[in-house]
DNA sequence: ATAACCAATTTTGAATGCAATTTTGCTATT
DNA sequence: AATAGCAAAATTGCATTCAAAATTGGTTAT
């Protein structure tokens, strides 16, 4: 198994939660699972640590990181600002074809909606999220991106959206897809940091502290 | 030596330049150097590949990151967006020391432009832009920052700058603790961002290509 | 003379072994 | 019965070792 593939099956085992936050991370237990020896093992967790996933204690091994109600004010503060920017910059590189098939997901989302389909709708619309930073073509931006939305990734999902909430979603959802055919960036920035506050303040209001 | 230290301590090697970007990197002699085993060597360097410092190719050993202009501008696009975005949630909580600390580090900065001490310049003016950060009281903002700024730093160091973008860069400065003072949020965010602009397009032109 | 191929050397990636620190469980004392 | 102290066990961190892969140098054939 590649280095790369252990750090990301951990890194998927602490999103999902299957390792519960804050518990020990059983080095040996581990070695067992994934079939690799010590070494890579150890090297895939201060990789980890370095991404903010696992908490290295000098001497007394390896935590899951627990995320506090402050990390999760920064964590979306911080993606606030990556993805207006990432909007803004989308603005002025995205192609038709990206723009088309934002639409497609933006369309599918609407009708999950419709349909109360929650796990369907948040597929979209991280597909939605996903898209928009990408069609900023700036890899830094991109990469940073993803490990935030990783780290954010558990807190939301024990945040389930209430109606009035998912309503005013979708229709700051719909103002951006707007926003971005007329190339609006300073728009489609706004209407992002908005969003992000909203979804922000919604996952730190709703029973957060389960985590 | 804690492997953090062994970290930091390659990092600035690679920072300083005194690993030549795109060179080799001589497993063995960085052992002796840091008077440490392959294991935690490569440890850290698994954390500086996770970090863009450097570039594992698999079976064929690490090289330090080379600096292309795409990365250039890509840096200092999300410098621009994390700056702003830092700078507006510091008008929300600095506190009058920290602005005090700031406003003295301007004063500074000042007498060291007439003088046309321009190490001294930089440092000044690098100990503002961190303030500013620390001041915006996110913890995952400030961290991301540093990880970034580590990265541009590299590309600073090669492009001096000229006369009148040094006029205007101090120019832009005051303006930024005038807005910082007022608490301006929306103001500084937009100075800033024109400022990272700015410092970018600078370096951009001025003779990147010996990266 | 150049290019292709093969062997020898070097280097990488991972497992194991060992010393040091921490944790656990037991005993003794209050 | 509860706590403090201590010894045993487990765990961490690092050095060493070993197999696999890549690079290097030399030789041969065109």
């Amino acid at each position: 198994m590649l280095h790369d593939e252990v750090v990301a099956r951990i890194r998927d085992q602490l999103i999902e939660g299957r390792i519960a936050p804050g518990a020990r991370i059983p080095e040996r237990e581990l070695c067992q699972t994934l079939d690799i020896s010590r070494t890579p093992l150890r090297e895939a967790l201060k990789v980890l640590a370095a991404e903010g996933h696992v908490v290295l204690l000098p001497n007394r091994g390896a935590r899951a990181a627990k995320l506090t109600l402050a990390d999760v004010r920064d964590l979306f503060e911080v993606s606030a600002a990556l993805e207006s920017a990432g909007g803004e910059l989308a603005c002025q590189r995205i192609t038709d074809a990206e723009l088309a098939f934002i639409a497609a997901r933006h369309a599918e989302m609407e009708a999950h909606y419709t349909a109360r389909d929650m796990r369907a709708y948040y597929a979209c619309n991280r597909a939605i999220h996903e898209a928009i930073m990408r069609a900023s073509g700036n890899a830094v931006l991109i990469g940073i991106y993803e490990s935030v939305s990783a780290r954010i990734r558990r807190a939301r999902y024990v945040a389930p959206m209430t109606e009035p909430h998912w309503r005013s979603a979708l229709q700051e959802h719909a103002a951006m897809l707007n926003a971005l055919e007329r190339r609006d960036g300073p728009m489609l920035a706004m209407i992002l940091k908005t969003h992000l506050r909203h979804k922000g303040s919604e996952v730190e209001r709703a029973g957060f502290a389960t985590l």
